[in-house]
DNA sequence: CATCCATGTGTACGTTGTACGCAAGAAGAT
DNA sequence: ATCTTCTTGCGTACAACGTACACATGGATG
């Protein structure tokens, strides 16, 4: 696809950022279409049929509106994404008295991770990792001044912000993928998906190559426990943070 | 870059009359595909212009064949994706010598940053993360087994790995993405494209919503070292590790 | 020599993102 | 009132995509 650079505006005013316009008041009264109503259609469709079925007609037909009409809101299909993701990231929130670094953190990390569950077609887009919406800048904002009240220097912070959100990702990324996988083919179970993948399994560990992954296999009592998996992980990092805290 | 290729077709788009049929070039030497040569096009295409420029029929035009000739090997995209993950990630090997569990595990880390650096489109992929091609159950073997060895439970072996794993790939994501954007916009330093995100940061910083923000763009020193930013994630999450690990 | 099968070719269909020009109504100026 | 201009939605159109399907061909096998 042909990567299109959007030119500057030379000189004059800078032209509004999404974000500017989806502070400004009132659209107009013509306007039956709204940055508000094309972000809850296309959330709505992605949720409901995934992903992939979030497209322009498919928007407009939602929209009861022509396929072109959302286009005077949105640039294209990047910034309609971007508005996705800030729509369902609203929904992270912590308590306001939490205070505690450790507590905030985990709070965001493990809402996070219900968060993208909830909305496994956030795990497909790979910008969303960098994308500055509002939302998104919030929920920074707060966990990096948890953070800077620690006596962290300024690089620190920002890098064990990013740990943490870098972890929540990939983690989440691969349990949406690894769910995907099984849904795909029908297995609504841990037990039933080990025991349809149990022939390529046997011929694996026949190989003599896969000790490890082995030992595994007999050895693992939480193998479908995702969420303590993930807490596990949480919790390395979060103790790695800790000790450069000085505790 | 809008390619625009379309190069000559022999015969062109005319109607194949009989005769033109009938002196049709020599049968034309078969020139044999093979899913190694298929990978090996596929990822070059991909390293040179981009994993949005593996398309079935660019693919076919490298191999000098026709669009649809690659099926024969390849059940479709997905497939097509499996080989290309699998060839680079041949590249990620470690000395058989080291044993230590720690420095196995960063080794790969660090070479799996690299190597998604230099092949970005594998951070556009999500499904990369569970997919268990040869050279990733190789690599993941070699992780599990240095863990094993320390008397973690199989299930905390487990998590440990994928706890890494998942940093890795979140943290990969994210630079490579933000890496693009800043290619996208022609910024080729973090200089100039902090100066060309001034304004809109400046409109933030004026809502006074992102103290913490502010903090860190006034207080960062390293604010362009990924390396080290990565290193500190990494070894945040390893020393997580050895904590359970009774060291 | 006949047959089969694996492999490459060609055409074609449905779907996608979106460029571009036009239309309808509101707002401001004359 | 008339005229211009701006905003918003509509409709057409196009190039490119993945891939289904029917056909062609040539080496291996009987």
């Amino acid at each position: 696809m042909a990567v299109a650079k959007k030119e500057g505006e030379e000189g004059g005013a800078e032209a509004p950022s999404l974000w500017e316009r989806m502070e400004r008041p009132a659209p107009l009264p013509r306007a039956s279409l709204t940055l508000e109503r094309i972000a809850a259609a296309a959330v709505e469709i992605a949720d409901e049929e995934g992903g992939a079925a979030v497209t322009m007609r498919r928007l407009a037909g939602k929209l009861g509106v022509a396929p072109m009409a959302a286009y005077r809101h949105v640039d294209g299909k990047d910034d309609l994404w971007a508005l996705m993701i800030d729509r369902v990231s609203r929904d992270l929130t912590v308590p306001e008295g939490t205070t505690d670094w450790r507590e905030v953190l985990r709070s965001y990390a493990l809402q996070s991770r219900e968060l993208m569950l909830a909305h496994p077609w956030m795990a497909a887009m790979p910008t969303s990792v960098i994308m500055l919406t509002p939302s998104r800048m919030a929920v920074a904002e707060r966990q990096l001044a948890a953070l800077a009240v620690c006596g962290l220097d300024a690089d620190s912070m920002m890098a064990a912000f990013r740990a943490v959100t870098s972890f929540v990702h990939g983690s989440a990324q691969t349990e949406i993928a690894l769910r995907d996988y099984q849904e795909r083919n029908g297995w609504t179970s841990g037990d039933e998906t080990r025991q349809a993948l149990a022939p390529q399994m046997r011929y694996l560990i026949s190989t003599g190559r896969y000790p490890a992954f082995e030992q595994y296999a007999l050895g693992a009592t939480r193998k479908d426990d995702r969420a303590w998996e993930f807490a596990f992980g949480l919790d390395c990092v979060l103790d790695g943070i800790g000790l450069r805290l000085g505790v």
